[in-house]
DNA sequence: CGTCTATTTGAATGTACTCAAAAGCGGTGG
DNA sequence: CCACCGCTTTTGAGTACATTCAAATAGACG
């Protein structure tokens, strides 16, 4: 077993054996990312799942005025890819970059296939996943309705205390939907 | 075939059987909901996946100085529930609620069970009504992101030019993440 | 050490808010 | 049929949070 991490994940959401892991397995396509390269940008079509072996990422839409807006980061253990693209085959409109070294596992369309079709609980596994996603990304929208900027700073740094020291402020400043500016007051207000 | 509208919507997604869907319609609870009635609230544990076979209906949460924050609106030929609550078995945070006179299918625990089990397809059709859903709710966060109040109301009303006529604007206020006064200031300033 | 980028600080501004009240609308009963 | 009541929408005035613009400081990297 070479993706103890990648095995856990499908464990926790489905009783998978080690069989269908270990047949899997091979057919994994492994790719290294280094600090601040690009997985795709906008406008191609995403080719595979891709899994985050080891690493940080995260992906970002531009608006009309070329403004960046980060919507999801992820780390060690999740997925970050773009679905929507993958399944329809169609471009994708987000830009997905690597933040720190990462390596990622990644399945691509024949794969995928092959798991679907020979253990069907793959397709329970990534039911799950993507509701695990879309829970997460109704909670988002929560978040921007129902907190002040301040509060969503908050809100981050109790989750993942440590999101700070590993990428830049200013896309911290754009997952919570506010200025590189106010991010800094709101923090200078936090520490004494 | 009583359910047309379902039916439909699982072909939308999946090649299924028409033995597979008359095996699984008997097996449909439907319900009714008046115009304002509840279907959960708060803290209830949801027991079925419903779909909205005629109607309107919108789902909102409370923060914490009981505000209410409407996060998804939803008519005839769409889902509407928790799915967290319902395959967690955890009370929702939800309140979801019709707002025109509707009709429900609902599917419980012991017929998902039995569709997924003799119909491994609908395990396929759930991931990807999930995935829609998961993809609606990142561009509801970009829009929070990238618009404007304004540029917000006119996305809506591009895309659901009736949806003003049929609930009352206070929760359309809401879903945009606007004050019912701003809205009706935005819509003073667009019809002349 | 020097350059480039990121972060911080300051001052002025603006978008959408709160508070308050009036007007509109719909249903009910006299 | 009209009058009244409760709720929704509109309008007005003042306010606040986070913004923009601008510039200084700090930090990272070759």
């Amino acid at each position: 077993m070479k993706y103890p991490i990648l095995y856990q994940a499908f464990k926790n959401y489905i009783n998978l054996s080690t069989e269908a892991y270990l047949n899997l397995e091979p057919k994994l396509v492994t790719k290294t990312l280094d600090k601040n390269e690009y997985l795709i940008r906008d406008g191609q079509v995403i080719r595979h799942l891709p899994f985050i072996n080891e690493g940080l990422m995260a992906n970002y839409r531009l608006d009309e005025n070329g403004g960046v807006h980060v919507l999801q980061i992820r780390w060690t253990g999740w997925w970050l890819g773009d679905i929507y693209s993958f399944f329809a085959g169609k471009p994708s409109s987000f830009n997905i970059r690597a933040y720190q070294p990462t390596e990622l596992l990644m399945i691509n369309h024949d794969t995928f296939d092959f798991m679907t079709r020979e253990y069907p609980i793959f397709e329970r596994y990534y039911r799950i996943a993507i509701q695990k996603s879309y829970i997460n990304t109704l909670n988002q929208v929560f978040n921007l309705h129902s907190l002040s900027a301040e509060e969503r700073y908050l809100e981050l740094v109790q989750n993942y205390p440590t999101l700070l020291d590993d990428i830049p402020h200013y896309l911290i400043a754009s997952y919570l939907n506010i200025r590189p500016q106010s991010l800094s007051r709101i923090r200078k207000n936090h520490k004494k």
